[in-house]
DNA sequence: TAGATTGTTAATCGATTAACAATC
DNA sequence: TAGATTGTTAATCGATTAACAATC
């Protein structure tokens, strides 16, 4: 019976990694205080998080730093690699296939796909983009098990169509739509159009 | 009395907002039913959330397109503008300053500086890349709000500390690091490494 | 009036916090 | 043993959902 981990802890798992990496050279120990405060959290946030991966620290002592992480990789699927295409070579497509970020979860980009005769044939970032048209060919040909929509808002929905016909079951999608799609295929969201609206919020606040 | 909006509403709001843009060129009414559908929520959600900006619905009929977007917009801030400095001219900083989204909630980026001598006069999207140097002097002269951090993980708390010294009171962290800042600044954090944790997690499921 | 849809209530659900026994 | 820190419980908090009276 696989624990089902909240999602709300999942989402801090990432931030306890990073946090735990950066403590890793300077010692081998740290309590749930350390690892609160890296992370911006409350250390009883911790604890409770780290007790859904099982018990893996020592009490009166603290956490081994070193398994902690190995402990939180296994859960976060880090044991895997994925590769991955990304669809439009604009800006927002150039940041993200530059961005040295994905290696460490296990990312791969194998592909950067685009509809415009302009972009296609240019290099980013090593790769020579390639044309849309493609898309089914290539995925099919790499392996390709995610697909990273860059593309302005109006493509994003056509782009997830061709994704999905073409095999692909995970959909991060920068673009600031909802995608409809089955529900075999899952899709993740970051929109830094609605992040920008938050901040709005907040400073129009007295 | 200003009522306090939960902030999933709020979080939630500029989505509303994208969906009633999107619907306002066909129609000039719509339901709740059609906003969660756009939205990619429920229909209950949309009128709670909406409850807590007023009453601007009618029963049995639906919500003024128009009217309702006023009533978001004004309830987000999105009537005033923000002078906004981006801190790092890498890949993340390009993408950013050459993002269009900023205009829509009211940001106007007024300078991008950067620390790196190869960087620091070239041009990126109509700006000049500035000194990381004269940031106090860009934010006193250029009355800036808004700090963005795109800078590598390692230069950010500096940057922070630099731009908070500057006057700065509001900073939007694109670094994967916790910021540790005074109450005064308020910091708001956009990390797309952590969003490829979550979904490396999601596909290693079952 | 009949049909539709809001605004609001109450119930449910899930996440956070505080406290502390367990135990190194 | 004394001090420290975990793992877990129970209480609290906040957000979501379902239902429906109000009302256009």
């Amino acid at each position: 019976m696989k624990a089902p981990i909240p999602s709300a802890t999942v989402a801090r798992l990432p931030r306890y990694l990073r946090c735990l990496a950066d403590m890793s050279t300077v010692s081998s120990q740290c309590s749930s205080e350390h690892i609160a405060e890296g992370a911006g959290v409350t250390a009883a946030q911790v604890r409770k998080d780290l007790s859904f991966l099982g018990s893996h620290g020592t009490r009166g002592v603290g956490y081994d730093i070193d398994e902690l992480m190995v402990q939180i990789k296994a859960v976060l699927g880090m044991t895997k690699t994925f590769r991955v295409v990304v669809v439009g070579a604009g800006n927002l497509g150039s940041a993200i296939t530059n961005y040295r970020g994905f290696e460490t979860w296990g990312f791969e980009i194998v592909a950067v796909v685009d509809n415009d005769s302009n972009k296609i044939g240019s290099a980013i970032d090593g790769f020579t983009v390639e044309a849309f048209a493609s898309l089914g060919s290539i995925v099919a040909e790499r392996a390709v098990q995610i697909g990273i929509i860059a593309t302005p808002p109006a493509a994003a929905q056509l782009v997830a169509d061709e994704l999905t016909a073409a095999g692909v079951r995970s959909i991060l999608n920068l673009a600031p739509i909802v995608l409809k799609t089955g529900d075999e295929v899952s899709v993740r969201r970051v929109d830094l159009s609605t992040e920008l609206g938050i901040l709005a919020y907040h400073l129009s606040q007295p």
